[in-house]
DNA sequence: CTAAAGGTACGAATCAATTCGTACGAAACA
DNA sequence: TGTTTCGTACGAATTGATTCGTACCTTTAG
């Protein structure tokens, strides 16, 4: 039987992220509708966004409603798990998988607003409540 | 004058950054050095990794000694503000720019110890005492 | 001296992601 | 009823990273 690599977790690259995060942002869309977000920050063509996006549905990370001519894509990779298996593998290959020394640089780049900390110091408590 | 894309920030890909943290953790080594390294996880033929090292060098990511005839490659890289940079290109991307937003994912995937936490957590006080 | 071992240089094949041109069908409209 | 507009399909070019084969030089062992 023929290996499918359909198993797995899905890894969204670069571009296909892009898309994901505007289905994810405004419910299932059309192309029309995706690229015209997309231009917004940078040139893309009509045809280039409708062929990743039917590579996607291949992929199986879209779905697709064909009743109407203007097909309706929606997401089918779920937004939390798919940004969590991102930062695992970004934090495996940038910070040797240590969330410690992830958040130390991302602390210290001082990029990170004094009242962000705030939020991020009471969310810690409050996790150590929940947890219990 | 043509524009020698020199400038803004290098962003090292996926191998190029196995590379450099070989090279910031070990020092500067021969590409025998750090193939032999990389292959304790993967696969990989001597010259490929070479042709990367020089490739990285052309860019001026890399820095080389050639008196010896084995040459003596150093990173020029360095490791803080390049994982710096890579952090928020993948923050943006990945979290639209928002740390608390990477730090709730973070923090709720349950990967990360109640250990580490601690550890987090006193460092975010330690921080707003020196921001004082 | 000669052969084997270990280096570097470098062109080219490969692979995946992305971009884009073109063909063609359906719908809107003058 | 054209004809223009909007949509999908799809092959192919492009681009960037990576891998790898081969040529060729230097050192070392015998």
């Amino acid at each position: 039987m023929k290996e499918e690599k359909s198993n797995n977790q899905a890894e969204p690259t670069k571009g296909e992220l892009e898309i994901l995060q505007v289905l994810w942002k405004h419910g299932p869309a059309t192309v029309r509708f995706v690229n015209d977000i997309l231009n917004v920050d940078r040139n893309v063509i009509y045809t280039s966004t409708l062929k990743t996006m039917q590579i996607m549905t291949d992929k199986g990370m879209l779905g697709r409603d064909e009743s109407s001519m203007k097909h309706v894509y929606r997401a089918l990779l779920e937004e939390q798990p798919t940004k969590g298996l991102l930062l695992d593998k970004f934090m495996d290959a940038t910070f040797n998988g240590s969330a410690k020394t992830l958040l130390m640089q991302l602390l210290g780049n001082g990029k990170t607003s004094r009242n962000e900390l705030e939020e991020i110091k009471s969310l810690l408590n409050k996790m150590e409540n929940d947890e219990k």
